[in-house]
DNA sequence: TAATAAGGCTAACATACGTTAGCTAATCAT
DNA sequence: ATGATTAGCTAACGTATGTTAGCCTTATTA
């Protein structure tokens, strides 16, 4: 790994724990094992380093959710939908890197036009339309009753959204919200598919 | 209006919109018409007037959440009822104080435990547990069709926090958030009431 | 082999910012 | 009236922090 990239990394830890602001270049420098001013070879400054993991995100953004061979294959009942979703959700939780970019943008959401854009997509429309996508199959096979798939989607992710962030600022809830969202999830099952 | 109350109030404007750590003393100083070193004797320092800010988010909380007087009467009707909710979404979108504390939160919701709880609180439980309240009352009217009340709030409100959210860093889509919320609520009101 | 570039270091700077000390004017209770 | 408290001010301090300058070593390349 270059050194360039463990400085990203270790400030995306920082940055996400403590906020931009109250993390200092030398102790992203720190982690590194280099000092503050060695930085300085890498990036332009503090912020530089910030947009740079705002790049990132965004590319990972696009990985993720621009194509569609990452959804996997349809599922084919109710229980599988329900694992399904689950899984999606707990992979969320619990990958550092995507966890890490959740609380940064959360944090940092109002710090300039960019940052607010990016983490409307991210905690509005990426999974949501993901799950539009997939509602949107299913309907077609007669899995889902007939109705709005952007909405359906809205309304599966949306709880799912806030307790994920619940689990963010308060990790020692983190199994409470995952059966939080698994009984959402089951109980948005019961109403809008089929059978 | 006592000093104490215009340096609190500056304060929350401020730490709002800039977040706690880019919001100088100085700054909140000069909002009030008095120099920083002025503020400490009211205040023992910056961070106590961040405290003293998340009391009275408290006090606001018990007193808007705490009681039921003020859910006002129930809805009769399906159109009734959107007229309400979207009543209270508009509210607490345009209230300053309210959205000036939700925004707060939502910045510093990571810089200590206190502050996570609450903004758990605000984000997830309270006005979940509002129109848990309105929607069993309504259930018990054979307005709603029988289910779990609580799942059904969380179902109702999580799109509209989501949204409310998204107009706050984002106050240029207020109007299409609002519209959004509309939508979702009207689909609500479809699939869970009676008739 | 010589020259150059990369990437680390130390020293130092600039400055912004939270806070304290100490003075003064005004208000208020005794 | 007078002593005390309140609440403002200026000056100054201390410190943390982002950044720059300049040096040195290592690796690459002509």
């Amino acid at each position: 790994m270059t050194t360039r990239e463990r400085i990203l990394g270790a400030a995306l830890t920082l940055f996400a724990e403590n906020g931009f602001d109250r993390t200092g270049v030398d102790q992203i420098a720190g982690c590194v094992g280099i000092k503050g001013p060695s930085l300085y070879k890498h990036f332009k400054g503090k912020e530089d380093i910030l947009n740079a993991l705002i790049d990132t995100a965004e590319a990972r953004y696009e990985e993720y959710f621009g194509s569609e061979r990452h959804f996997g294959k349809l599922p084919g009942s109710k229980e599988e939908f329900v694992r399904m979703t689950m899984g999606k959700v707990s992979f969320t939780i619990r990958d550092p890197m995507i966890s890490r970019i959740r609380k940064l943008l959360v944090q940092e959401q109002f710090r300039n036009e960019r940052l607010a854009e990016i983490t409307t997509r991210h905690q509005l429309y990426g999974i949501q339309r993901m799950f539009t996508k997939i509602i949107e199959g299913m309907m077609d096979e007669g899995m889902f009753k007939k109705d709005d798939p952007a909405l359906l989607a809205a309304e599966l992710t949306a709880p799912a959204v806030l307790l994920i962030s619940r689990a963010d600022r308060q990790p020692q809830c983190e199994k409470e919200s995952l059966e939080s969202i698994e009984r959402h999830i089951r109980h948005f099952c019961d109403v809008y598919m089929t059978e």
